[in-house]
DNA sequence: ACCGAATCCTTGATATTTGAAGTAATTGGC
DNA sequence: GCCAATTACTTCAAATATCAAGGATTCGGT
C-alpha cells in the first residue's frame, strides 16, 4: 500500500526535481556564453516560429507568463534591438511583436548552443526512451488542461 | 533527420511545460485552500521527513533554493509559529530548524490535499507507467549532476 | 595554541514574477 | 449607430528569488 499511495508522489517530486536542474542548467550556460535567460530564450524561440510575429498575449501564453512580465521582458529585448513592436493595423489594442534581423542572428547562435546542451543532457536516454518519455509527458500536460503553447 | 535532431528539444520543451503547468496547479490549490505556497510547502515537506530537524544549508540544498532565500523563507514560517529555530550546539554559526506541533499538523493538512491533487493528476498513467516514467526521469537527473534533495 | 582558509548564515541590493487595477479599443445586442 | 461587456495591454506595488559581500565560527596544519 504504501509504496503504491505514494508513487504519484515520489514521480511529480522527481519531475520537479530534474526539471529545475536542467532548468538551471540551461539558464547559467546561457548566462554564461550569451549573456542571456531561459525566459528571453524562451521569448525568442516563439519568435522565431511565427515569422508575422506574435501578440503580446500570444507570447504570454506561449511562454506560460504573465502579461506583466511579457511587457516587461519584451521592452528590455526591443532596447537590445532585438525585437519590435508596432500596433496591429486590423485591432488598435494589440501590439505585434517580431524579431529583429539582429534578433534572428542572436538567437540562431544562442539556439545552437542550446540545442548542444539539451541533446547532450537528454543523451543519456535512447531515442526510443526519450520518444515513451514525451509522450507519457504528453499524457499528463493534457489533463492539467494546459490553455495554449505548441508542443 | 530532422525529426531525430529536435527529439531531445521538443522532450525538454513538454517536460518543462508539463512541469511548470503542475506546478502552477498545485501553487494555486494551495493558495487557495490552504494560503500557502508551493515553495513553503516544499520546505516544511523536508522538515517533517527529517524529525532531528535541518540545517538551513541542507534545507538550501534539497529545496534547491538559494540561501538567502531559505532565510527568507524560514523567517516568515517562524513568524506563524510553525518552524522553530536554534544554535546547533555543536557548531554555533549552523541553524537547525524543526517543524513545532503546529507546524506538524498544519502541513499534515495540506499534504493530504496535496496528495490528492498529485495523484488525481498523475492517476492519467498506469502504476507501470508513472515507474517507467520516474525511472527515466532519473537518469537525466543524474546525468545533470544534482548535489543534494533525496528523491 | 595560532593563523589563514573554508564553512554557515544573514544581509542588502537587484532582478524577476506575479496579480490586481487602470486605460484604450473592439465587439455584440439592441 | 450606441453602450455595456469584453479584450489587449500596461502599470505599479508586493511577493520571491538571486547574487555578492560580510560577520561569525570552525577547521587544519603547524
Amino acid at each position: 500500500m504504501k509504496t503504491a499511495d505514494h508513487e504519484s508522489l515520489r514521480l511529480w517530486l522527481r519531475l520537479f526535481t530534474t526539471t529545475t536542474l536542467v532548468e538551471r542548467q540551461l539558464d547559467s550556460a546561457l548566462k554564461r556564453d550569451f549573456n542571456s535567460t531561459l525566459p528571453r530564450f524562451d521569448l525568442l524561440a516563439q519568435l522565431q516560429r511565427a515569422p508575422d510575429g506574435l501578440r503580446m498575449g500570444e507570447l504570454s501564453d506561449r511562454t506560460l507568463t504573465t502579461g506583466g512580465n511579457v511587457t516587461w521582458l519584451v521592452r528590455a529585448l526591443e532596447a537590445e534591438k532585438l525585437v519590435t513592436r508596432r500596433v496591429s493595423p486590423t485591432d488598435k489594442r494589440a501590439a505585434i511583436v517580431r524579431l529583429t534581423a539582429a534578433g534572428r542572428r542572436h538567437f540562431a547562435q544562442m539556439a545552437q548552443a542550446h540545442e548542444r546542451w539539451i541533446t547532450d543532457i537528454f543523451s543519456a536516454l535512447s531515442n526510443h526512451e526519450q520518444g515513451a518519455l514525451h509522450a507519457r509527458l504528453g499524457v499528463v500536460k493534457d489533463r492539467v488542461r494546459a490553455p495554449g503553447r505548441s508542443s
